[in-house]
RNA sequence: GCCCCCAUCGUCUAGCGGCCUAGGACGCCGGGUUCUCAUCCCGGAAACAGGGGUUCGAUUCCCCUUGGGGGUGCCA
C-alpha cells in the first residue's frame, strides 16, 4: 500500500517536544512503509504565524534528521482552494451561510453536520463513534471570509494525498468533523492515528509555558538529536522487546503504529540524559570534537591552540561528558593557566598532611624524566610510592588536583602527557606555592 | 455540566487468560573493578488504582467507582 503522511505544524512558536514527536511518529511511520513525509505549514492564522517561527521549525526538523518529501506547502496559498470547497458544499445543501450567534459581522458559512453518528477507526485507539446529538454544525469560514482549520485541513489532506493523519490526542473530537466533512465533500478518507500526549513532570500537559521543553533548547543544550530522537520515540512506543538505544535504522525497520499506547506518557530529563550519555559515548572523535569546540570557543578557551593538542585533550574527555556543555567545566585546565580549583578536591588533596612533600617529590622525579610519557611517568611515580612505601594514590590525587583543580577527569598519566612536562611542572610549583606556605 | 479517551514499579515500558513468586530500562540504595570521576560488573528496594462480575483460572475480558487527559471557539 503507498502511504503518504504529513507533518502540519503552525508556525506560531517554538516547536516543543510534543509536537516534534508527531512529526518523528508521521516521519517513521513513512520512511517505514516506504512512503512518503510531507510538510505543511499551517499559516492560516495570519495574526500569530511568524516567518521566524517558519525557519526555527525548518531548523528543528532538520537537526532531527527529519527530511520530508517535495517542497512544503504554506496552508495561505490554498486559500482559493478552500472557499471552493466551501461554495461547493454551499450549492448541494451541506452548508449554510448565517451571522451564527448573531454577533452583526456577517454571515459565516456553517457546515450541516449529517445528522446520524460517525464512526471512525482509529489506528492506536480502535474505533471510535459520536452520536449526532453530540456533533453540532460548525463554521467553516469565518464572516471575514476566511476559512477555518477544519476545512483547510481536509481540503489539502486530500490535496496532497494524505493517508495517514498522525496528529495528537487533542485532534481526536475533530477527526469526527473532518470525517463528515470529507464524505459531504466526496474527498477519501485517510486512516487517523491519534498519538497520546506528553505530560510534564507534574503530569500536566506540556504548555508553551513549559520552559523546557522546547526543541531548539535541548540542541542548545548540547544533546544529540539521534539521542532526543531515540527517546522521544519510546514514549508511547516500544519496540516489544528490551531494546532501548536503537539506531534510526533499526527504529524505521520496527516502528509500527500497532505498538503506539494510547495512555498520556511523562517527559523524564533523566532517562534522557541517560540516553544522550549513551549517543555521547559511541560518538567519533571528529563529532565529539566539533561539539565541544563550539562550548570551549563560546566560553574563550581554545584561542591559540593547536589542533593537534585540542584533538588529543579531547580524546581523553571523550566519553566522560553527557553533555557537550559539561566539557568547559571539566577540560578547561587543557586550555588555560587560570583554571578553577575545586575547594573540595584541594581541601581533600593538597591540604593534606605530606600532600607537599609528595608533590616536592613528584615534581623532581618529573623533571628528570627523559620522555614526557604516560607510561614512563606511571613507572616514575609507582616507583617513587614505592620507595616512600606509600601507595601510589597518595601521589596521584595532589598531582591531579594540583594539574588540573578537579578531583575527578581523565587517567592522570594520559592527561599529563597530553599537558606537557613544562606545564606540568609549573602547574605543580605553583601549587606548591599557593598551598604550601614555606 | 455534557461527550470521548486512558489507567502495570517514582518515570518510560514488556505483558494481548495459565509461561507472572509480573520482565527490562532510567533514577535510587548497597557491593566490586579503577589513580579520581565516569564507564563497566554484581546485588537490592520499588507496580498490576479500588470494587464487583465472567472463568477451573485473571495484570490480561465485562461493568461500576475513583483518578488522569482531551474536547465542548467565526484558535489550530
Amino acid at each position: 500500500m503507498n502511504v503518504t503522511t504529513r507533518f502540519a505544524p503552525s508556525p506560531t512558536g517554538r516547536v516543543h517536544i510534543g509536537n516534534m514527536r508527531v512529526a518523528i511518529y508521521n516521519w517513521l511511520f513513512a520512511r517505514h512503509a516506504g512512503g512518503r513525509f510531507l510538510l505543511r505549514i499551517e499559516d492560516t492564522d495570519r495574526e500569530r504565524s511568524t516567518p521566524e517561527a517558519v525557519r526555527g521549525l525548518l531548523e528543528v526538523m532538520e537537526w532531527l534528521g527529519l527530511d520530508y518529501d517535495g517542497e512544503a506547502l504554506y496552508q495561505s496559498q490554498r486559500v482559493e482552494a478552500h472557499l471552493e470547497a466551501a461554495e461547493r458544499l454551499l450549492r448541494s445543501g451541506k452548508a449554510y451561510r448565517v451571522d451564527k450567534g448573531g454577533t452583526g459581522r456577517g454571515e459565516a458559512v456553517v457546515f450541516r453536520m449529517p445528522g446520524r453518528a460517525i464512526v471512525f477507526r482509529d489506528e492506536i485507539k480502535g474505533a471510535l463513534r459520536k452520536e449526532a446529538d453530540d456533533l453540532p454544525d460548525f463554521v467553516i469560514v469565518r464572516s471575514d471570509g476566511s476559512p477555518v482549520f477544519h476545512l483547510a485541513n481536509v481540503v489539502d489532506d486530500a490535496y496532497m494525498g494524505v493517508t495517514h493523519v498522525i496528529r495528537g490526542d487533542d485532534h481526536v473530537e475533530n477527526t469526527f468533523r473532518h470525517v463528515a466533512l470529507m464524505e459531504a465533500l466526496d474527498l477519501p478518507i485517510p486512516r487517523y492515528a491519534h498519538l497520546p500526549m506528553i505530560v510534564n513532570a507534574q503530569g500536566k500537559p506540556y504548555s508553551k509555558r513549559d520552559g523546557d521543553a522546547y526543541a531548539a533548547q535541548f540542541r542548545e543544550k548540547g544533546y544529540l538529536p539521534e539521542a532526543l530522537f531515540n527517546y522521544l520515540v519510546l514514549l508511547g512506543w516500544s519496540p516489544g522487546d528490551d531494546r532501548e538505544v536503537m539506531s534510526r535504522e533499526e527504529i524505521v525497520r520496527l516502528f509500527d503504529l500497532d505498538r503506539v499506547r494510547s495512555a498520556p506518557s511523562q517527559m523524564d530529563p533523566r532517562k534522557l540524559l541517560w540516553m544522550n550519555a549513551e549517543y555521547m559515548r559511541a560518538l567519533p572523535l571528529e563529532r565529539f570534537m566539533e561539539g565541544c569546540r563550539k562550548e570551549l570557543v563560546k566560553a574563550g578557551l581554545l584561542e591559540g591552540v593547536e589542533e593537534d593538542y585540542f584533538r588529543r585533550a579531547m580524546d581523553l574527555m571523550r566519553g566522560r561528558v553527557k553533555l557537550f556543555r559539561e566539557v568547559v567545566a571539566d577540560a578547561a585546565f587543557f586550555f588555560t593557566e587560570d583554571y578553577h580549583f575545586d575547594s573540595k578536591a584541594v581541601r581533600k588533596r593538597l591540604l593534606r598532611e605530606g600532600a607537599c612533600e609528595h608533590l616536592r617529590s613528584v615534581e623532581e622525579r618529573f623533571g628528570q624524566v627523559e620522555t614526557f610519557a604516560a607510561g614512563v611517568l606511571e613507572d616514575v611515580l609507582r616507583t617513587l610510592a614505592d620507595e616512600k612505601g606509600i601507595k601510589a594514590a597518595e601521589l596521584i590525587h595532589p598531582v591531579r588536583v594540583a594539574v588540573s583543580g578537579l578531583g575527578h577527569g581523565p587517567g592522570l598519566f594520559e592527561m599529563l602527557e597530553v599537558l606537557g612536562r613544562q606545564r606540568v611542572l609549573e602547574r605543580i610549583r605553583r601549587a606548591r606555592r599557593t598551598y604550601c606556605e614555606g
